[in-house]
DNA sequence: TGTACATCAGTGAACGCGCGTTCACTGATGTAC
DNA sequence: TGTACATCAGTGAACGCGCGTTCACTGATGTAC
């Protein structure tokens, strides 16, 4: 009886050492991250979230200064764990190819993870009107995975890396737009296929 | 001095006929649909938008049945204005060529003036996790804007089309989000040259 | 055409609610001896 | 290694605030005669 209200209050309570404290601020952040992906930037509640990890409210500013810099950290979060995700599902010996990081990126199963998958398809709108400390923070995550297209399609100009890098932001965020399915599917089936030719020319024919 | 005070509440009261409802029910409808462009779907205030149509909170629902309810029709007039504001530049008498659209949609116009622009490219990322309906709603614009390019294509198959809006929406998009305006400014040039050599080659080379 | 009355568009006070944030408190952790 | 105390992570009640929504009211509009 009394090691069942004990193992309870452990569940609830997760330890009080510095360690603790510090896994409790990464979880917090993994959550957040999470959730805006979810249901954007300006749903998040803090006394939910904080529910989420099983903590009260209170401690939350324990880890934050304020909801808004919770905010500006899980964005940061959020575009280093859609690119991570990315990169966990390939295989780590091989270079990243231009049609497997296209083939990928449109996927099904891409579009139907928005929570793990990259935020910035999932929150380009959002942040499109936010301040300018998220908007460079996620800036700065569009200029690396251009450079990465870049790179896997052996151009030294950006431009078509660019056009790629839109119109795959593009099509993941509309396909989850589409109620029917089988548009759905056809977005991501049309900019896969018409996008693949960009490489397969190596002369820098027409995109 | 009777004639003053009667004109201040003639601009609060704006009249109590029917005509003054259908006019007051357009006026609140259509800054609703600048709004929501301009700060997304949820930041919308029932009582700071009656304010700046100069009316009183409280005459909201002599209009709308739910705050939700006037955000599900507001999106449609915010798809309908944008559609309209990209048509009203244009010569009427003029078919709508290829390039004449992407010229006109990548323009650092449209990007800069998210109120009035186009609904899809303001509005994916925040309607992609919205309810079924409102994700309906838009659908059928993102439909017809297809339907729209392939016609000036000049393709049976949408799938070039697709892969062109697909760009054009990620491009305006990511533009809004990007702080460093030459960045900004070579994403729009870099979709729209890469994109209009897909009308050049009238052969269906790649893209 | 003019009057009397019913209708109804818009007003503004009031409501309950969930939110972000603060703070006195508790008890586990870490440290000084 | 063991004890005594300071620290501090997490708790939960309380706060002020803005929100969506309701409603009794006002006075202009529209209609019946």
């Amino acid at each position: 009886m009394m090691d069942v209200m004990q193992n309870v209050n452990k569940d609830r309570d997760m330890g009080h050492s510095q360690a603790d404290k510090a896994r409790n601020r990464e979880r917090i952040l993994d959550e957040a991250a999470r959730q805006i992906r979810e249901t954007g930037l300006e749903a998040l509640s803090v006394g939910k979230l904080m529910q989420k990890v099983n903590l009260t409210h209170g401690g939350f500013y324990g880890h934050f200064a304020s909801r808004s810099d919770l905010i500006a950290q899980a964005l940061e979060r959020a575009l280093l764990a859609g690119k991570a995700q990315a990169q966990a599902v390939r295989d780590p010996n091989k270079p990243r190819t231009f049609s497997a990081i296209v083939r990928s990126y449109l996927s099904r199963t891409h579009r139907d993870s928005r929570s793990t998958g990259c935020a910035i398809s999932a929150l380009v709108s959002d942040v499109g009107r936010a301040d300018a400390q998220s908007r460079e923070v996620m800036e700065r995550h569009i200029e690396d995975f251009i450079s990465a297209v870049s790179t896997a399609l052996g151009d030294d100009d950006k431009g078509r890396a660019i056009t790629a890098v839109s119109a795959m932001v593009g099509a993941i965020a509309m396909s989850r737009v589409l109620t029917d399915q089988k548009r759905s599917d056809a977005v991501l089936r049309a900019v896969r296929e018409n996008i693949a030719a960009m490489k397969s020319d190596d002369a820098h024919a027409n995109i």
